[in-house]
DNA sequence: CTACGAGTTAAAGTGCGCTTTAAGTCAAGG
DNA sequence: CCTTGACTTAAAGCGCACTTTAACTCGTAG
């Protein structure tokens, strides 16, 4: 397996190596052997390097990334407090489409008001507070 | 109509008094007349707070809502940037959408598997790739 | 030998949406 | 008169996910 400087890493990534270095720090990437100081990867970091994105774009923070990656490289207990995470980030997820559909209406049906304040406008605040009850 | 500190304010609309501060000088709360340097509100103020928490709680940035919110107390520029801004937003919440729905199922499909370590589950990258390809 | 480019570190900086702090102002009540 | 409590301000602090900076260590090429 071919061996990777952290700039080839960060290229084929998509990162910049400041942000692998600092996944490093912050215990999501494991700290590669060294040639001379710098690191070495194996193409292997990729797949986790993938993983690691798919989990930040979807919204976790570091830290739940963190627990989300030693869920599986571990055996018993990190996967039952992964498991709790999932549940509670699963409810938070739920939250976060909700908002977007408000926020969707929002854009939408501001669209369609021509009162000079939206405050004033009742036709708008009915849908919002609609939707809110919906979703409180 | 009532007269109200910022402090019968802030308990009405659920907000600290910091925050609302915090507004006024961010331009999203017009600076109200003061009795003895106090700021006093008319009860009409709690209309635009809910206005402006609906935005901000749907993802809008502090700018971005004071577009939102000069788009309908002003006359025709500020319209159509608004009309520029919410269609540029309509964009990023459907993405917002995409990446929630990607985090579910990143959720749900992990809470189905039972490799040693996520990063080399087939099913998952696969049905992780699937819904990506999907949004790009 | 020298210069270059890529890597290294610790520490400080960034932007956002507030919060906290410190030091002061003011009206009402005892 | 003095205290209490709600208010005022400017400025600093916070948490997050990084980025930037400054000073350095290497291996390689000319």
């Amino acid at each position: 397996m071919r061996e990777l400087s952290i700039g080839e890493v960060a290229r084929e990534a998509g990162l910049s190596t400041s942000a692998l270095r600092y996944y490093e720090r912050a215990g999501l990437l494991p700290a590669p052997p060294r040639k001379s100081r710098q690191r070495r990867y194996s193409e292997a970091i990729l797949g986790r390097i993938y993983l690691i994105r798919l989990a930040l774009e979807a919204g976790f923070t570091i830290g739940e990334t963190r627990l989300f990656l030693s869920g599986f490289s571990e055996q018993t207990p990190p996967a039952a407090r992964w498991r709790a995470l999932a549940a509670r980030k699963l409810e938070e997820v739920n939250a976060l489409m909700d908002r977007a559909q408000r926020m969707k209406l929002l854009l939408e049906t501001s669209f369609q008001c021509r009162c000079p304040r939206l405050e004033d406008c009742e036709q708008f605040l009915r849908s919002a507070k609609r939707r809110q009850a919906a979703s409180c």
